[in-house]
DNA sequence: TTCGATGCAAAGCGTTTGCATACTG
DNA sequence: CAGTATGCAAACGCTTTGCATCGAA
């Protein structure tokens, strides 16, 4: 999905295209990339150095209402934001010592009996699956950061 | 895993049982069940008004420190406690509306092909697998809470 | 010119920590 | 009696919100 598509589809919203706005979407580009909040912050701030965090996180939440991005959950108490996309769904890998994560291309909804699911009348609307662990650089010093 | 045997490796850890201590192991029964430290310190206040939610917060990091409970993320920013054990593996289908969980029998790591994390040499530690959507109270009227 | 977007500051929420006191072993 | 556990209060990190001002359309 390309950058200019995403800014169609905030003006479809209602929504104008400000500077900031507009830099956050330079931000993800083509998309596989995910970052947090204070990330993106960070990267906006070489453009524009007054931008605050809150702006940030409202745009987030914008974006993320229009289904333009996606949050996720690593479990360390911060969200990561990436390129929303029915043909991006992805899992992660990541490691518990260095923070790293990688993509991967296995869904395990693919292995769910779907009798299993409808036996139990649950509408599933998204899921998660990530795995946490040490990376290729970290496997050999295991202990945990943080 | 009984109380008792909770308490013995409280013990061994070299920890006290408090009146307190014992509250929350009591809690969490038989196993199956998991609750936030918010719902344990509810539970708890019963029987001892004056428990502080501090006091409920150490002990749960104790007793995961100790490996005997395990600390679930729902995705609605509060952890949910549990109690650990080989065989008590499980994940869960929670709904979105009403906050229903339910055990789930289902682990996707055994469809996972094992060559693909030896060849990215990756050590996994633990995953996390949940299903989030609409439960058959809720399924009807799909709308999501907060 | 209008109404949405911004920056600032403050608050919200779950969780953690410092400290003096209470109590287990 | 020694040293851990507690309650209280304050602080933490991430995120959200109120409000006056700014700026895109």
């Amino acid at each position: 999905m390309s950058s200019v598509c995403l800014v169609e589809r905030l003006k479809k919203g209602g929504y104008r295209i400000t500077p900031q706005r507009q830099e956050i979407i330079n931000c993800f580009g083509s998309g596989g990339k995910h970052y947090s909040a204070e990330e993106i912050h960070q990267e906006i701030k070489n453009k524009f150095p007054n931008v605050s965090l809150d702006t940030v996180y409202r745009n987030l939440n914008t974006m993320r209402e229009l289904g333009i991005i996606e949050a996720l959950n690593f479990e360390d108490g911060k969200c990561r934001y990436e390129l929303a996309g029915e043909n991006s769904h992805h899992h992660h890998l990541i490691c518990i010592r260095c923070g790293m994560s990688e993509e991967l291309d296995f869904c395990p909804l693919k292995f769910l009996d779907s009798s299993l699911l409808r036996d139990k009348k649950f509408t599933v609307e998204r899921h998660s699956f990530e795995l946490y662990g040490y990376c290729s650089s970290c496997t050999g010093s295991k202990r945990e950061v943080k």
